[in-house]
DNA sequence: ATTGTAATTGCATGTTTTTGCATTTAATTG
DNA sequence: CAATTAAATGCAAAAACATGCAATTACAAT
């Protein structure tokens, strides 16, 4: 693994998970902890982290509360959240997973908004609170609190007698070949469920999650009705296009 | 816990607290006492919190976050939420269910706790995110917005496949005669059904709740196995006491 | 191909940080 | 004032760190 790679890692790393311990790099990346220390030197310098005792942190302000979790690209992600809104109508019933994106979607929908929403996010069903006229319906399930979710059979279950217009659908990974994915199989299972029982799916992506890819497949990149993204490069979003994927910009 | 993670931890519980004791702050980040006094000491230094004798203040107000509304009875609730946690052992099985003081007792939960908590009620699920050890199993149902928390037949249904060890009962209005009521039947069933699937009831009663009552009726009084109040009459709680509730005070 | 240079990495060494414990000192409470 | 509780101090062990050095690799120029 180069050096630049591993770097890159370790910044992807921080980006999902608020700290990292050098030990535990040093495990997961197969180097010493030599190593792991001159990285996250290099990068606290660069100051793209935040070095402290025996690990490092991600910057910005540590909030451990979701609701007011503010991720590095959260400008864009608003911008992207006002052109998803547009889609939506009233008297719609929506599918919507957790992420920061789909976060920022759902606080930019019109607070006089008539619809349903079923979510197995807990913030996202918080963040509905002051919409009078939106029914939030929430699916049960053992949450997983790395991105704050419920997940397994149950939740699975509920879908079963749910039918949606719409499926907002949270991306962490997407590549036009591969597909859309994630790291973790429970994730993988009630996001394929959620398409399934949704006529439409419609994602925000912002630019650096294209052409990444994660452990397990959800399901193609053909899946998705309409892709709203802010990356201007034509040649990338030509072949989503070709595979039938309204892109947004 | 990284060190520079335990006193943003330390920031935030002053946040929302206004006061912390040294002592407790060891139990809930399991650490020692020697630690916290370091970390509130250099916190000082800092010129982040006020230093005294026991514990430490927050300087100036809170950061207000609009999205959740503050508290009457803050303070007293965090007390009695105090003397809740005693009562809480390692791999516990706990049903928890809204309320701003059943909030403020799992904030006061040791962080290293072991436990599996099924909850309705999404800020409860939430404020669980920190504590690694504890199991959220959430249940769904339509969510009720007055009082956020999930409701519905399907809530009851996912409870005919629980038991538990104890019932953390937010309780709105109680009176010793009458007994324990909400003014909607949708909660008062779900709640109904949680008391049967616990081995032991316990409540945090604030003195204004007590002779109360709404439309509703859950169940009679002496459902609860602990009811604690900062009460202090006598007379009023030597009642429950006669219906075998054990009263802390 | 070969040589020289720079970059990268792991290891050995000594140093610093962090933490908890024991002991002493100070503050608080009744 | 006595008893309890909290704080300060010093100490020791563990973990993390910095430094210098050697081995390896990558790469450029010859």
């Amino acid at each position: 693994m180069l050096k630049q790679e591993r770097q890159d890692f370790i910044l992807e790393i921080l980006d999902n998970e608020e700290r990292v311990i050098a030990s535990d790099l040093s495990q997961r990346l197969d180097v010493s902890e030599d190593t792991i220390r001159r990285d996250l030197k290099e990068l606290d310098s660069l100051g793209l982290i935040k070095r402290v005792h025996s690990g490092a942190l991600r910057l910005g302000p540590p909030v451990q509360d979701f609701t007011k979790r503010q991720d590095v690209n959260k400008d864009i992600k608003i911008e992207l959240a006002k052109k998803a809104v547009e889609f939506i109508k009233d008297d719609m019933v929506l599918v919507i997973d957790s992420g920061t994106s789909n976060l920022a979607f759902v606080n930019q929908l019109p607070l006089n908004l008539k619809a349903t929403v079923i979510t197995n996010s807990p913030p996202i069903a918080m963040a509905l609170g002051s919409h009078d006229d939106v029914e939030v319906i929430m699916l049960g399930g053992t949450m997983f609190k790395e991105s704050m979710v419920n997940l397994g059979v149950e939740t699975i279950e509920a879908l079963n007698t749910i039918r949606a217009d719409m499926y907002i659908m949270g991306v962490h990974k997407i590549d036009c070949s591969i597909g859309i994915s994630v790291p973790s199989i429970g994730e993988a299972s009630v996001k394929r469920k959620m398409i399934e029982v949704s006529n439409d799916v419609l994602s925000m992506v912002t630019s650096d999650k294209l052409n990444t890819f994660a452990s397990h497949i959800i399901a193609p990149a053909n899946v998705l009705t309409y892709m709203i993204t802010n990356s201007k490069k034509n040649d990338v979003l030509a072949m989503y296009e070709s595979q039938q994927v309204t892109v947004i910009n």
